[in-house]
DNA sequence: TCAAAAGTGTTTTACCTACACCCATGT
DNA sequence: ACATGGGTGTAGGTAAAACACTTTTGA
């Protein structure tokens, strides 16, 4: 489950950032309490299931803070946009990313130390890209294993340990399988996917029972070939709706 | 359930902030899309059970904009705190309220037209205070029951309404019932307390016995007097902890 | 005919709701 | 006694996991 814990205060220890002597724009503000302005950004999570695998979108970085760490997807805002549409602009510009299955704001992280250089508050999303869809990345993109992470800059890391909680979680109660899963699919491709995104083992058998009976899936008619080993061709299925809806709102203590 | 959708663009009409000449950081960035610092405010979406009804702490403004209008208790950052320090801050500063018995991040407004006089981007947290708990508000403060909400600055009514699903989302799948609750309380108290902050009703059997499966609840040993009309004394309970857990992680799919 | 893969039927387990009934107190 | 509110026992329903079994193909 989604369990977005506090993050509070621990602003020991901060680096003061050398820039920006503080505009104090409303009056009666204190003097000791400077009305501040920071520089934010959007951070983009992109998962995808890559080889049988939960892999996240990262970029290896070319200079300081962190020159030859990895980081995911970020820039700063525009005067104009919001932060969300930061998130989808820097993913089409710095990796042509334009297919986003699903993208939903994932927390925001504020701590004084996180940028070396200068305070930066990120916000950040959970972006999701469907396993048939794979983009042409640039020469210093890749997408990396979220279980076996290379070193990642500022606290990248733990941003994609969020972003991982909340997918595995939203998987269980939501019909989040439609933005990791390809237009069709027979249920043991679905399965594969269900495997590598929740990190455990899951039943053919019952996966397809409990989408079925949530009305998430529906079968398209279509047949696959059976592979060269034989068996039995399997039914090809879509999901109903390809956007985020609850299934299954926990039903203890309802009315 | 926590639906956290996504807010994407939709950034027309937002008025330019007259302020702030932007401040090109790194030289590598388009003219056109210069690095902006942005104005960033914590807000406290703080509630609590008020007779019997679900209730978030608000102030009524006494200068534009939205004069007259209730606000969250809100404010900006400092350059060394955190977002949810801020948070804690102001709300101890303006309504002297420090004893929350939880707090936790929420969401991030970014519209550029939230704020109509200077572009701000706002961290919201939800607190919550113990029913028992009933601090002297200052006169402009009150709290506002969140079913029939006076007219609300900025975009605070659509926040609370945010703190008000996260908080009926994690009743049922985590522990928090604890920051509602008096430390002692007898089940058809913490009834009462489920029945107002869910907004439908809660059988006090069947709540007993699920918080108990859940080994949330206790016994104190200690039986509260019975009313004035008579009646079997109600034995006391307390949660066994006082911190956030996830005591129901969703089964579906599991292991 | 056999192996492999897909799909279905059935059993078991867990949890939650509903409801009847018993318990302890004041009047 | 009896009304009032508190607490427990039990039956019924729903959902999911586990597992045995059938179906359909290629070799």
């Amino acid at each position: 489950m989604s369990s977005n814990s506090s993050r509070p205060s621990s602003s020991d220890s901060a680096p003061l950032p050398p820039t920006a002597a503080a505009v104090t724009r409303v009056p009666s503000e204190p003097a000791d309490q400077p009305v501040g302005r920071f520089r934010h950004e959007a951070l983009a999570v992109v998962l995808r299931i890559t080889d049988g695998r939960l892999t996240v979108l990262g970029w290896q970085r070319g200079r300081d803070p962190f020159s030859g760490a990895w980081a995911v997807p970020s820039g700063p805002l525009t005067q104009t946009e919001t932060v969300g549409a930061a998130a989808t602009r820097y993913l089409a510009e710095r990796v042509d990313l334009t297919q986003i299955a699903h993208l939903e704001q994932l927390e925001t992280r504020s701590e004084p130390g996180r940028d070396p250089f200068d305070r930066t508050i990120a916000t950040a999303y959970l972006g999701l890209v469907p396993a048939d869809v794979d983009p042409r990345l640039p020469d210093n993109a890749a997408w990396l294993p979220t279980d076996d992470l290379p070193p990642m800059a500022f606290d990248h890391e733990s941003v994609i340990k969020s972003a991982v909680e909340r997918l595995r979680s939203k998987l269980s109660y939501t019909n989040l399988g439609f933005a990791l899963a390809p237009r069709e699919f027979t249920i043991s491709e679905l399965r594969q996917l269900y495997v590598a995104a929740l990190g455990h083992d899951v039943s053919a058998t019952n996966l397809q029972r409990v989408l079925t009976r949530r009305s998430q899936l529906e079968p398209t008619g279509s047949v696959s070939a059976s592979s060269r080993a034989g068996g039995r061709p399997a039914k090809r299925f879509r999901f109903v709706e390809r956007s985020m809806r609850v299934t299954d709102p926990f039903a203890a203590l309802r009315p």
